[in-house]
DNA sequence: ACCTGAACACCGTTCAAGT
DNA sequence: ACCTGAACACCGTTCAAGT
């Protein structure tokens, strides 16, 4: 429920270093380990959405007993946590510094890859915002503020703006996955709507729940949000 | 899990003509009904959060047998959808027409009563995207969309502007209301940060996850957005 | 038409126990 | 150190039954 920031480091061990690095004997699963565990998770999000992850079905797949993954993770919730961070790493433009003209396109680099990264785990856009922020999230929310920094945006104005295209970002990325799941779903409110009412005049005449260019209307507004925090000169 | 437009009427009687209008005899719980159930609901909500509803919970606090409620329901979804609606009615400025100078204020006003009435019931904002629209959230699109369009945004942007700010306001209030049950989380998580790492300063130094001036920032934005949607002359 | 308790099929998590 | 099954305390929902 509330949104615990910092790291995700638990009091378990992130690294054994003795053991040799999981030689597979026979056609045995590998040892449980939180690399497999989130890896798997991801997997099953992937399929099955939010609710779709339980715990058994997770050991299941891992082919673990039912209640090993209890040594691993202290609950449901760190499996949250760590498969919403896994999903977010940014491999961004070369870390060196931007150039003054760039800031622009290293913006929208940046949250256009993280939208798309969200869109294909369409589970996770709705988990960020309650969920602890993992390294990976505050690797680009860093990145985001040295680059606005740089971009001549005044200290105190930064968190003003990073929140901002965060906020839109964030607001984008749920709206849409969550629309996408359900072209057919969509159709038939739209029908609905039409039956339904001349109370809706407006929405039904623009169609406002087909035929949408998401991505198109993404760019936009985050230019117009980019031309307000830092006017072009 | 998916967004399932148009209206929530169920098959079940909405309302009942014929029954007098609820006569409380004595102390007993007055019957059943869809408007309190959907009441309580919201008060339990408001309490403790999307988890704190649970079906028996609800009938135990409406001094009813466990099951009853489903003859008024379908499901606990339902419950969702109907709770989310009842708490996002608008009662705006008189719906006679705008004038041409006012849209701007019509819509800010708008907007931030949406974002307080959602902050009003914390759980509201983050399940807004995933469920059904009701009746009171498209009146909602149906006036934002007529005010633009009067503003002057082409038909053919009438949706890119309307969605846009849906994500905008979405976002924000997500955002907000998640951080907003934590300060001393946060306040936590930035000290985590500051022991943390050095890989972070400009969070540190921005103070990112500390006194944000959240309302400010979203009039500010919300003001870039409009001046991009429907330029001032 | 409206309400009810018993019962079913789950779930997350604890715990004492194994190796 | 790592894994396990049994068991506990829940849930949402169905159903046959009441009035």
């Amino acid at each position: 429920m509330a949104a615990k920031g910092g790291g995700a480091q638990g009091k378990r061990p992130q690294r054994r270093v003795e053991s040799v690095p999981s030689v597979q004997q026979g056609g045995s699963e590998p040892a449980l380990s939180i690399e497999r565990i989130v890896a798997t998770a991801v997997e099953l999000l992937d399929a099955d959405g939010v609710d779709g992850l339980k715990m058994r079905r997770l050991a299941e797949s891992l082919g673990a007993g039912a209640m090993s993954l209890y040594w691993h993770v202290d609950n449901k919730e760190e499996v949250f946590d760590l498969a919403l961070d896994s999903v977010l790493e940014y491999r961004g433009p070369p870390p060196r510094g931007i150039e003054a003209a760039e800031w622009r396109g290293a913006i929208f680099h940046m949250l256009e890859d993280w939208r798309a990264s969200m869109l294909r785990h369409p589970w996770s856009a709705s988990l960020l915002p309650r969920r602890a922020l993992g390294p990976n999230i505050l690797n680009r929310l860093e990145l985001l503020g040295r680059i606005l920094s740089d971009a001549g945006v005044a200290d105190a104005d930064l968190n003003g703006a990073i929140w901002s295209l965060w906020n839109y970002v964030i607001g984008a990325t749920i709206t849409r996955a969550n629309f996408d799941l359900s072209d057919d779903d969509m159709a038939a409110a739209q029908q609905r709507l039409a039956h339904l009412s001349e109370k809706y005049p407006t929405i039904e005449r623009a169609r406002l729940l087909l035929d949408n260019d998401w991505d198109g209307a993404f760019r936009k507004g985050l230019d117009f949000l980019l031309d307000g925090l830092v006017p072009r000169q």
